[in-house]
DNA sequence: ATTAGGG
DNA sequence: CCCTAAT
């Protein structure tokens, strides 16, 4: 469902990226839609169709994956990626079959390298061999662009038509060797560049590179021969990761970046709202990020706009992850997920490992999570003592006190917008400012247990629970706007977190030695001011930043995958604040409060399935809960698995308020009777009678059965 | 939206 | 309680 919704949001939602099965629709799809009338297309296809015909080549020659035909784009789906990102690939392919058409004009300077990085797109277009077509197809795509373009992509026709007439050649009967040796050529000059590069951070499988690796090739070659443009950077193609690098910031967009093939979606999708966009600041909704590294950003400059969606690709199905994950990043990611899952509209982009840079955004909602590192300086600064540094793991003393460490906080959403041709530096401080501005106009603290707000301050440690190790496990922190920044958003807080609270900044000194904390809505986050601030635009270009960034991208933060618009040292302070990672829950959503069944509940419950039996959860409901609106379905539903393992279970292994043992045995009577009656379930009325026969001893079910005769 | 199960 | 999957 959830899945559903997602995708629905997003139309294109490649970002579902979890799903191996989903999209069987989709890629069905593909296919056939290919071409479209205008040449525009055709220039996609032709390119995509050389491509193909090498990748065919290269696939045949090579046994490691399936063969060329309708199996590539299979192949590269599995092969290619293993990070989860596959699906996002599969996905991707529709949609650039989908939308690509579309945006061709737009984007034509880009397309060549578009292409390449689509290794979808290669694969799915269809060959076409006609060379006039091409032609016809190039000039069209030509003209329109504008100017700037048009000389480029015209040489850059001119080799494509060769390469392509080389390689049909070779297609039709030419000596294979001939192709094989442009390929090659053309392969290996490639081949250097990407080298470089530090390839797919090692994340990808012999067969994906060596799938990828084609398409890749071909692409960069397109642009590279045309492209004087430095812009085109054909490493981006392959980078799917950390690494990234950014793309240049060109005025246009970026393209680059073939390991995501989300970008390419994203970008087709953008395209054409771009324009529309442009302007727009919503401040709720709609939130821009400028990332510097992340994979995904590199055509983000562009796009302001839209959504992003959130392509954490395996996020989602990370729920396992969650569980084993010690590193922060993923836990980080699962928090953020869930959270979304709870208030967000939008999605938040957050990919492998980027989200620490995730530049962010201030819905409420998801706010609180989403966050930007801050450095534990600017922490201090602002007031933090020093214990709240240190390291994350919080102890237990000896003694009656409790050590807590708070590694770092996050820090809430903050949403940013900058102009695209700001530069990276500008980024910065505009980040550097809204965080500076969330820690300077006051930030409360929140405490968090078991990912609940603990809201009473008044309650000591021992009382609430933050004493005891178990406990310690799932306490979190929060620095939440302090009213006076963030009034201006109403927050809402999930459940019944009230937004409003304790004074504002109390610091983590004080909850070491009191017993009290302030505990708030953790989703307060957003700030208006923050917003206010960030909105500067920064104007200057300068692509030099940009490289810069680059580079401290990959050396700085070798694995942090992350962008960095702060130094790596923030990197890490900002990080979540989770002392373990098991406290992941502490910051995301909520989980909703427990309530404990009462024993009348439990009768009422009992009551109720002896007579409708289990697997009517929903009747229960609405027959003995309809008012309760705390419970549902679900939640009767577990209850009586709950109660049904209770009544198994030696008396002094049950825990919580004692069941009555004769509701304990009424639910094994019932539970034993409803198994029985499975099948009859459905028709229990007409069954009735059946049921009383078979059963008749069995419980109180003959009570109720009786009733219902 | 429900239901069923696993966690 | 949460999360997923399958209806």
């Amino acid at each position: 469902m959830k899945l559903k919704k997602r995708l629905d949001r997003r139309p294109h939602g490649f970002h579902v990226a979890i799903i191996p099965k989903a999209p069987r629709s989709v890629r069905r799809r593909v296919q056939p839609k290919k071409i479209d009338e205008d040449g525009e297309v055709c220039a996609f296809e032709l390119l995509a169709s050389l491509a193909r015909q090498i990748l065919e080549e290269e696939t045949e020659s090579s046994s490691a994956s399936s063969n060329a035909s309708g199996n590539d784009r299979a192949a590269i789906g599995k092969d290619a990626v293993e990070d989860g990102r596959q699906y996002e690939d599969k996905l991707m392919k529709t949609e650039c079959l989908d939308q690509g058409s579309c945006e061709v004009s737009a984007v034509v300077s880009e397309s060549a390298s578009l292409n390449c990085n689509q290794k979808c797109l290669l694969n799915e277009f269809p060959l076409v061999e006609d060379d006039d077509m091409l032609e016809r197809t190039l000039k069209t795509t030509s003209s329109n662009s504008s100017g700037k373009i048009g000389g480029d992509l015209k040489s850059e026709i001119c080799k494509s038509n060769m390469l392509e007439g080389n390689f049909l050649s070779k297609a039709e009967g030419g000596s294979p060797n001939y192709r094989e040796s442009c390929f090659n050529s053309m392969e290996n000059a490639f081949e250097q560049q990407v080298e470089t590069k530090a390839m797919e951070t090692g994340g990808l499988n012999t067969a994906t590179t060596r799938i990828s690796k084609d398409p890749t090739e071909l692409c960069m070659t397109f642009p590279a021969l045309t492209d004087s443009d430095k812009d085109v950077k054909l490493p981006s193609c392959r980078d799917p990761v950390p690494n990234a690098t950014f793309s240049r910031h060109r005025n246009d967009i970026k393209l680059g970046i073939r390991d995501d093939d989300d970008n390419l979606s994203r970008f087709n999708k953008f395209t054409n709202k771009l324009k529309v966009y442009r302007p727009v600041t919503r401040i709720g909704d709609r939130r821009i990020r400028k990332l510097l590294t992340s994979k995904y950003w590199k055509s983000a400059p562009r796009l302001k706009d839209f959504e992003h969606p959130r392509t954490d690709g395996g996020m989602r199905p990370s729920h396992r992850k969650r569980k084993t994950c010690y590193n922060h990043e993923k836990c980080h990611r699962d928090v953020l997920y869930k959270r979304r899952r709870f208030y967000d509209r939008s999605s938040v982009e957050t990919f492998d490992g980027g989200f620490s840079c995730e530049s962010v955004t201030n819905s409420p909602e998801k706010g609180r999570n989403r966050d930007k590192s801050i450095s534990g300086s600017m922490l201090q600064a602002n007031g933090m003592t020093s214990s709240v540094k240190g390291h994350q793991s919080s102890l237990h003393s000896k003694d009656s006190n409790v050590k807590f460490s708070i590694k770092s906080f996050k820090v809430p959403e903050i949403f940013i917008e900058v102009s695209e041709t700001a530069t990276v530096g500008s980024l910065k401080r505009t980040v550097m400012d809204a965080v500076t501005a969330i820690l300077g106009g006051g930030i409360r603290v929140g405490v968090l247990m078991h990912g609940k707000k603990v809201r009473d301050d008044n309650r000591t440690l021992s009382q609430t629970g933050l004493a005891s190790e178990d406990n310690l496990d799932t306490l979190g922190f929060t620095l939440d706007p302090s009213s006076v920044e963030a009034p201006a958003l109403p927050l809402v807080c999930p459940e019944d977190t009230p937004l409003l609270l304790s004074d504002a900044p109390q610091l983590v000194a004080r909850s070491l030695e009191t017993p009290a904390l302030d505990s708030e809505c953790p989703n307060a986050l957003t700030d208006l001011a923050l917003l206010t601030k960030t909105e500067t635009l920064v104007e200057s270009n300068d692509e030099q930043a940009i490289s810069h960034t680059d580079i401290l991208t990959d050396t700085t933060l070798p694995d942090s995958r992350a962008l960095v618009a702060l130094p790596a040292s923030n990197v890490e302070a900002l990080a979540v604040v989770p002392l373990n990672q098991k406290s992941r829950r502490s910051d995301m959503a909520q989980r909703r409060t427990r309530r404990p069944f009462s024993v009348s509940e439990v009768e009422a419950l009992v009551q109720a399935v002896e007579e409708l039996g289990t697997g009517r959860w929903r009747d229960v409901k609405l027959r003995s809960f309809e008012d309760a609106d705390h419970r549902t379905y679900v939640d009767l539903k577990d209850k009586w698995k709950t109660l049904v393992h209770t009544a198994r279970i030696a008396p002094q292994q049950r825990r919580g308020e004692p069941v009555p043992q004769e509701l304990l045995d009424r639910v094994l009577a019932a539970h034993s009777y409803w198994s029985q009656h499975q099948a009859k379930q459905q028709g229990k009325h007409q069954v009735a009678g059946v049921l009383k026969i078979e059963a008749p001893t069995d419980h109180p079910n003959g009570a109720t059965t009786g009733n219902q005769l």
